[in-house]
RNA sequence: GACCUCAUCGUCUAGUCUGGUCAGGACGCGAGCUUUUCAAGCUUGCAACGCGGGUUCAAAUCCCGCUGAGGUCGCCA
């Protein structure tokens, strides 16, 4: 990023997960959109591990939310601990209770609260918001155990930091008020909040482990790509306007504006994020689709050093339409990489109705002489048998179709002959029926 | 319960600030074209301003109430 000239007021946002569990979609997205902002004004993007519960704060928590922001694509220009930091928090909270702030409760130190008072903020998205400090008692700063309570190390790192715009989940919103009193107490300048809708699972209740995936690390299991989970995320409580939803990262942050996010909760849509995952993935050519292919499918064992570039980018041609997914790439097309595929007991049954044993080995007689084995033979035969058998075409291509790939749906059956290979597609042909 | 926030097709949204285009697009769903099946692609159909009052010549848009939904009320973050 080229800057020769430092912003009168450069923007500087965080992100500052706890690496109490995994990065989840509802965080991704709240990164999201401050990196974006970040980005977008020029600014820093600062991620803060907020790690003060010592008891279930996680150094492999803290990697995979790490991980899982790397491979979004959403990288940090500064990057703190909280629990390098206690000192800090303890230095504020002893100067807070020398100024008569704050007092002592035991080893705790508490925020005195003034009553009757109306705290405002004007909250970037949602505008003017008011809350009576009647409705909020005493403060914890730091606790008895002498770790800083998270309101208050947030609001340490936040002013020390420089954040200029604190941008994060309206679950946040009743905070905001007893942090902006902190804020005042220490005498520090108070930021800007913009507070995000939050996302919610398909039943309009909060997403949670009961709605099956919510890590991101979850997401790129299942075979999503980055792009096409982070174009949907931002769709989410967001739109580029006009008609768009498809739009590379660059463009987005060229048309992104803090002031167009939306204010309600938006569902997570799992059909939706396949389909803008399908259009990323039709978008690829077979030789990047590879890239991302040839580690699955060696993890999971169908694919084995030494393959044949040329070979996989043929079959990724023939799939990148059919799967929104790298995962539906190996259910679907496994029948080509191993012979051990599965059939499902219901193809296997309607296989059985139409059994045509005399027929398949007369089409692999004739098939066993096409030289080259390519689209354009194997039709040709094919084509030859079923006429001499006075047969309509789909007499014969279905149960094939069922006999060479175990599935009763799929690319074309020629096409899916020539990527077979004469060898497998001969075999199956003929052990169809034994 | 108290406080706070929100409210356009089933879902994601444009439009709301600066009232006035059949309320637009997308996912999904239906129909059709194509076709050896399934996708993809193209054409097309169904589908929404939560309710009630105002203000106005005119309200999805401004105001009030209601209802509904969500969030927060921890020495968790």
């Amino acid at each position: 990023m080229s800057t020769p000239e430092a912003p009168v007021s450069a923007v500087k946002v965080r992100f500052a997960p706890s690496p109490t569990g995994f990065l989840h979609i509802g965080g991704a997205r709240t990164a999201l959109f401050n990196w974006m902002y970040a980005r977008a004004q020029g600014g820093k993007f600062v991620l803060r591990v907020e790690d003060t519960d010592l008891e279930r704060s996680r150094p492999e928590f803290e990697k995979e939310i790490m991980d899982s922001m790397a491979w979004l694509g959403l990288t940090w220009d500064e990057l703190y601990k909280q629990s390098d930091r206690f000192g800090l928090y303890r230095d504020h909270a002893e100067k807070l209770v020398a100024g008569g702030k704050a007092f002592r409760d035991g080893t705790a130190v508490i925020l005195k609260v003034d009553k009757a008072r109306d705290i405002k903020f004007d909250d970037l998205i949602r505008g003017l918001i008011v809350f009576n400090t009647d409705e909020i008692k005493d403060q914890v700063l730091m606790k008895s155990d002498g770790s800083p309570a998270y309101s208050f190390s947030c609001v340490v790192d936040d002013a020390l930091m420089g954040i200029t715009h604190v941008i994060r989940g309206e679950d946040h919103i009743s905070n905001t008020p007893k942090q902006i009193l902190m804020y005042e107490a220490m005498g520090f300048k108070v930021p800007k909040f913009g507070h995000l809708p939050l996302i919610m699972g398909t039943d309009g209740a909060r997403l949670s482990k009961r709605f099956g995936a919510v890590a991101v690390s979850d997401y790129r299991k299942e075979g999503f790509i980055p792009e096409g989970l982070v174009n949907y995320l931002m769709l989410l409580g967001w739109s580029p306007g006009g008609d768009q939803e498809i739009i590379a990262m660059k463009n987005a942050v060229a048309k992104f504006s803090i002031k167009k996010i939306n204010k309600t909760a938006a569902q997570f849509n799992m059909e939706k994020l396949k389909w803008v995952n399908a259009q990323y993935i039709k978008a690829l050519t077979a030789k990047q689709l590879a890239v991302l292919a040839v580690p699955v499918l060696k993890e999971e064992g169908l694919l084995a050093d030494g393959f044949d570039p040329a070979w996989l980018e043929r079959v990724l041609e023939l799939y990148k339409s059919r799967m929104s997914t790298l995962r539906e790439l190996v259910e679907r097309a496994g029948f080509l990489f191993t012979d051990d595929f599965k059939v499902s007991d219901e193809v296997r049954a309607a296989q059985l109705t139409r059994v045509m044993p005399k027929e398949f080995a007369l089409l692999a007689d004739h098939l066993e002489k096409a030289e080259p084995f390519d689209v354009v033979t194997t039709e040709k035969i094919f084509r030859g048998v079923v006429a001499g058998l006075g047969i309509p075409m789909g007499e014969m291509v279905h149960p094939v179709r069922v006999a060479l790939t175990g599935d009763h749906v799929g690319p074309g059956l020629f096409d899916t002959m020539s990527v077979l290979g004469k060898a497998r597609t001969l075999a199956r042909l003929r052990a169809a029926f034994v």
